[in-house]
DNA sequence: ATTGTTAGTAAAGCTTACGAACAAACTCCG
DNA sequence: CGGAGTTTGTTCGTAAGCTTTACTAACAAT
């Protein structure tokens, strides 16, 4: 009497499910294989899966038809029986374009390859525009990608800030402008490609669990113009019920005020930590010391903040993105050592906080795995 | 190129997938369609399920077969073409064991029917035992529940207080001395009938989903002779990294002190919170104000360290459960205030605090939505 | 009585994955 | 060198699952 699909608790079944989805899963599965692990033959794949050569034979050959994989030749290494025929990815098959809508002032893109390196960078100055005019920018923007890839497009993958629904609404984007802006829907329309729009800060923590070894409950805050986050739980990007998980930016840190923020309360996360007052404040600073106080203090604040949401999901890892002179060494530390101040040692005791190693292009990046994951199944 | 199971993004596949767990999950999807809306015709569960009558058919064979769908006889209101024979599930065919151990010093249990409705209780004092003892005390009371049983028992689900892992095991549960107890695999062995054990907070939120109407994101907070906390995402509840998901109990509250725990560190959520200490607090207090600040402060704690937590995850509903007399009221109201004083109105303004209506009962319940879940894939 | 509608079933067909069996191609070892 | 054993990948036939099509049964409306 087993139910559903998900491993351990049965989950409440909401639509019906066919063979053809079935088998979905399973062509996935099978370029899952091959994209995380190389080249293997059929019957390594087999092997991995746990499906039938037979199966997994079928699978491929539909994979090679539409150009998905390819046959690589038979393997060198010598050993009884016949020998294998390699397979992969057709990795120079499809390019993908990568957009970052977050950073300051100005839109950024790249065309990757499937395994999420970047090819070519473009960028466009926002110049102050919002609303209608924002988003012919990030058209001008996907455009002249377009025009660099040497390869059909995979998709689109576009991170923006702000609330983006499941269908790449961006429901609010105060500093673009946007409310109910329909960026993925306009994409699509322009360009005929698949394309898919999701918040930054989820997009950036994709990426460090693709590319970036984290682990799959993980956290990853953004700290730039605004802080937010991005949630992975077993590997899964957190939507929340209104699409604003991960919206912590205006929650307020500590018991003892704070400064006046922009939302109009005290002692936002954003009054500690966003950059621009980080540099105004390091700037009015005479001494090292008191550098190294205002770090401290910021550190101390994200740590306040994100003790009981890590007690709360059971985190095993946070991992921090922005400037790197900033967050980097003192702050950072002073975070992790709040953390585990104000956590359980026995549970959190492991938990790791740590810089991204993807630097500027996170969020690139990341809006690549969404396409690889949308597209392919795979990530 | 449709991937997956999961609505919006796709999922990493992880596992092979045949038709036959396509039929489970439709199997589960007729139970799950009779047992939300009621009475229905074969005909009406096709519509309400996409899949087709033959199909459907089918299914209820086979459910029929297996005793958990009878026919109830034709639909009695007069309308054109043949009459419907109208189904249900098969509410009088099992009853399912629940299990509460989280409760101070007592372990209560019941016998529940499929709508979760209580028909027989037992409750057995715990008397001090640790370890061993503790456990022998479980078996007893569910060997006694399953004496006062009239039907069939579907399965037996327990609510433990602690770290509870997928396969129920009790990873960590400090006040019953269990470290490493292997309380599920026991009760299949003993008795010979599924079991389930999860943890006490998050079948609490199971129960306050499926009995109490509340959101599919939501927060459950169980206040006792410790603070901890179930989490539902999409419905679904959350278990974390090491399965300490909800464990807020520890997490230090705010930056001005407070006092020491049982854990060494001061200012943690069960020092503002716990039923002990307030209870300690309201009696030393001499005057009705300085019991209502002390009811105030705790619930400006909670939605301190509740604040970060509904914020990061978007939640739409925070429920209290817990003695009525201590959180109903001042600190209830407390607890809103602060939470919605601490978090983005545009984001937060409809999140909604409130009682549990389901009393003592709450775990025993859960733990029966755990077996309904489990067993029917039903909830 | 005729017409039109709804419920449920039966038959046939398609898709998907599997197992059995086999040919090809290799290594190993006497 | 040549047989034995191993491994790969394919072919063939089968079982399971859902769909479409077509049917019968049973009713209301006219």
């Amino acid at each position: 009497m087993s139910i559903g699909f998900a491993a351990g608790r049965a989950l409440r079944p909401t639509t019906k499910v066919l063979p053809e989805h079935a088998r979905g899963h399973n062509r996935s599965l099978v370029l899952q294989t091959l994209y995380a692990l190389g080249k293997r033959s059929r019957a390594d794949i087999a092997r991995e899966t746990g499906l039938t050569r037979v199966t997994v034979s079928d699978l491929v050959a539909e994979l090679i038809a539409e150009s998905l994989i390819i046959e690589l030749g038979q393997r060198e290494d010598a050993r009884p029986g016949k020998p294998a025929t390699l397979l992969d990815l057709n990795r120079e098959a499809f390019q993908i374009i990568g957009v970052d809508l977050s950073a300051y002032a100005i839109f950024r893109g790249a065309v990757l390859d499937l395994d999420g390196q970047i090819l070519a960078r473009a960028e466009i100055p926002l110049a102050g525009s919002t609303g209608a005019d924002a988003t012919a920018k990030v058209i001008a923007l996907v455009r002249s990608l377009l025009d660099q890839a040497t390869l059909p497009i995979l998709g689109i993958g576009v991170g923006s800030p702000g609330v983006v629904d499941l269908a790449g609404v961006v429901l609010s984007a105060p500093n673009l402008g946007w409310k109910g802006e329909e960026l993925q829907a306009r994409l699509v329309a322009e360009f005929a490609v698949p394309s898919l729009v999701i918040n930054d800060a989820n997009a950036a923590a994709l990426a460090e669990h693709s590319f970036g070894d984290a682990e799959s409950d993980m956290m990853l805050v953004k700290i730039g113009h605004g802080v937010g986050a991005g949630l992975l739980l077993s590997g899964t990007p957190l939507f929340g019920s209104r699409f604003a998980a991960g919206e912590i930016g205006h929650v307020v840190v500590g018991t003892d005020g704070g400064a006046e923020c922009a939302c109009g309360k005290h002692g936002c996360l954003e009054t500690w930590l966003a950059t621009p007052r980080l540099d105004a404040a390091l700037a009015a600073a005479t001494t090292e010391d008191e550098k190294h106080a205002i770090l401290r203090e910021a550190g101390q604040r994200l740590g306040i903040a994100l003790a009981p949401v890590v007690g709360a999901l059971d985190l095993a890892e946070v991992v921090l993105s922005g400037p790197t002179e900033l967050l980097d060494g003192t702050l950072a530390t002073a975070t992790i050592e709040t953390l585990r101040a104000r956590t359980m040692p026995e549970f959190h005791g492991n938990l790791s906080l740590r810089m991204t190693a993807l630097g500027e292009d996170i969020v690139m990046r990341g809006a690549a795995v969404v396409v690889l994951s949308g597209q392919l199944g795979v990530s």
